[in-house]
RNA sequence: CGGGGUGUAGCGCAGCCCGGUUAGCGCACCUGGUUUGGGACCAGGGGGUCCCAGGUUCGAAUCCUGGUACCCCGACCA
């Protein structure tokens, strides 16, 4: 009643927006194309970036941090890099305001005109392999393995909550190592930790794979990434990982001394994931009641609402519930007791479904004399009535099951919308349906630009570990060894 | 940058065609009371440069001109 969300079959879009808004999660703010994130998801966030910050130094990364403004002339200094990102980049020019002498308020000062105008990062390639050149000399340096937690900015023209903001959250790794075979192994190590967090953190499955060169990373040679399917069917890309080859070593000069006292270009590669995750998150699980928060990742994770009649009910609810709230925390659960007088039960089941909270207790004064309490779950919606001795046990494999349990649907649902597309008309009406499609593409750039400027599909990638088989390409018939994933994208 | 839409209280909207009391409704908010096992009820109360600027008029939320912001759909991108 207080708070509507429109029905994902009645307007998409519209549903995504509510879910965000009156999820809690952010909010539209005064600058063009730039979102708030809120509290709530800031958590979500945070808990995604400890997650993942923790697998990155599993694996032997550090931390560290770039400058925030890009020299013009670094851009420029890879051509395909500056080719990519140009026509998005915001511009710093002056360093200075001043009064407006016709008492307008504060104008630019003109006289403060930067000698060389600086970039805000749209990524960080340039800045960082400028700092790479001072650090690299030997072979001893390498690999060099460094992740950055950062914001960036892309001018982008049409903007969505967290699925394409100018200004955005996310880590980029950068890399440096002796040699190419070392530096593809890094590419897609990294592309497992994206893959391994998606599946095991936000129980959403994807599929690994390679770019086709048209939708490769402005400045890689490769590009891996991990594609999702959304609910509507339209695919998401996750994450990206880059193998740069010598392209940035090149252009920065980064060389170093081999074993044998060789001069040799380093190899390179970047990897990145942002805050369009909580995105892909929200658009995976979700309902028409609200959010949907996998466990592992959610901000909250159980909540107990009392029912109560006056305060001394609401203080022998505590009591009998404050044991129970130190063991689930002991068991690094987070817990909330919502001792609100001013809001009924009622009105807290809903909004506690809005922002998906995976776990909700209910216990009331009926409950107290049988020593029960009412357990629900977010993702399937059952309640049930359980002992009170003991709960914690059993909410603890309930939040595993939770997980496990959306990851399967998820799974389930994404399955169910693969399809396999052997003639130009068989594509033609299956790209009219929610899902991907395998099938066979003759590998040329050329090709796939007309199947996108016919149906609006792309292609999201060629998966690893693909089976090979011999075929004839939908649009053009050529011979083709193997199939790819063609579907609508975000 | 093209096409469409919307700017009226914190949020969602009506009023605008056909100019004329004090600009209204729902939710939210504040006070008091009764309530509390799926979005409570009663009574009282506060809150508005009607997006901005110009124009027409005795009089503009309403008509005219220009601007601006945001949302949605496309082309570009994560």
């Amino acid at each position: 009643m207080a708070k509507e969300i429109t029905a994902r079959d009645v307007d998409y879009s519209q549903w995504y927006n509510d879910l965000v808004l009156k999820g809690g999660l952010a909010d539209y703010s005064s600058v063009r194309g730039c979102m708030v994130i809120k509290p709530y998801g800031y958590g979500l966030w945070e808990n995604m970036r400890d997650a993942l910050d923790k697998a990155f130094k599993e694996t032997g990364h550090v931390n560290a941090y770039f400058p925030l403004f890009i020299p013009k002339s670094f851009l420029s200094k890879e051509a395909a890099h500056v080719e990519g990102f140009a026509k998005e980049c915001a511009v710093v020019t002056h360093y200075r305001l001043m009064n407006d002498p016709n008492g307008g308020g504060v104008i630019v000062d003109p006289s403060a005109k930067l000698e060389e105008e600086l970039i805000v990062r749209p990524t960080s390639e340039t800045i960082i392999w400028n700092s790479y050149k001072n650090w690299i000399q030997s072979y001893r340096d390498l690999p060099l393995l460094i992740n950055q937690w950062a914001n960036v900015v892309r001018w982008e023209m049409r903007t969505r909550l967290f699925l394409r903001t100018a200004e955005f959250l996310w880590q980029e790794g950068h890399t440096a190592h002796a040699t190419a075979e070392e530096a593809i192994i890094e590419t897609e190590k990294m592309l497992h930790v994206y893959a391994k967090f998606a599946e095991e953190f936000m129980a959403m499955p994807v599929i690994k794979g390679k770019k086709s060169a048209n939708e490769r990373f402005a400045g890689a040679l490769d590009t891996y990434c991990i594609e999702a399917m959304m609910q509507d069917g339209q695919a998401l890309q996750a994450g990206t990982s880059h193998f740069l080859g010598q392209n940035f070593a090149k252009a920065f000069d980064v060389q170093f001394l081999t074993k044998e006292g060789k001069q040799e270009y380093v190899w390179a590669t970047s990897w990145g994931v942002s805050t369009r995750l909580i995105g892909a998150l929200i658009m995976a699980h979700s309902d028409d009641d609200g959010l949907v928060m996998p466990p592992k990742l959610a901000p909250l994770q159980v909540v107990i609402v009392p029912i109560f009649k006056g305060a001394e009910q609401l203080n022998m609810i505590f009591d009998k519930l404050k044991p129970l709230m130190d063991a689930l925390k002991a068991k690094g659960i987070s817990v909330k007791f919502d001792d609100d007088d001013q809001k009924r039960p009622g009105f807290k089941f809903a909004e506690y479904e809005m922002i998906g909270v995976p776990v909700r207790l209910a216990i009331g004064a009926r409950d107290l004399e049988n020593g029960t309490v009412e357990v629900a779950r977010r993702d399937t919606k059952e309640k049930s009535s359980q002992q009170l001795e003991g709960i914690e046990n059993y909410i603890e494999q309930l939040l595993v099951d939770i997980q496990q349990s959306m990851y399967n649907k998820a799974l389930a649902f994404r399955d169910a919308n693969i399809r396999k597309a052997d003639t130009w008309e068989q594509f033609l009406k299956m790209i009219e349906e929610p899902g991907f499609i395998y099938a066979h593409w003759d590998g040329t750039g050329e090709t796939e630009e007309k199947i996108k400027e016919l149906t609006k599909a792309t292609i999201r990638c060629i998966p690893l570990d693909n089976p090979q088989e011999d075929g004839v390409c939908i649009f053009s018939g050529k011979p083709s060894k193997e199939r790819v994933i063609f579907a609508r994208a975000y």
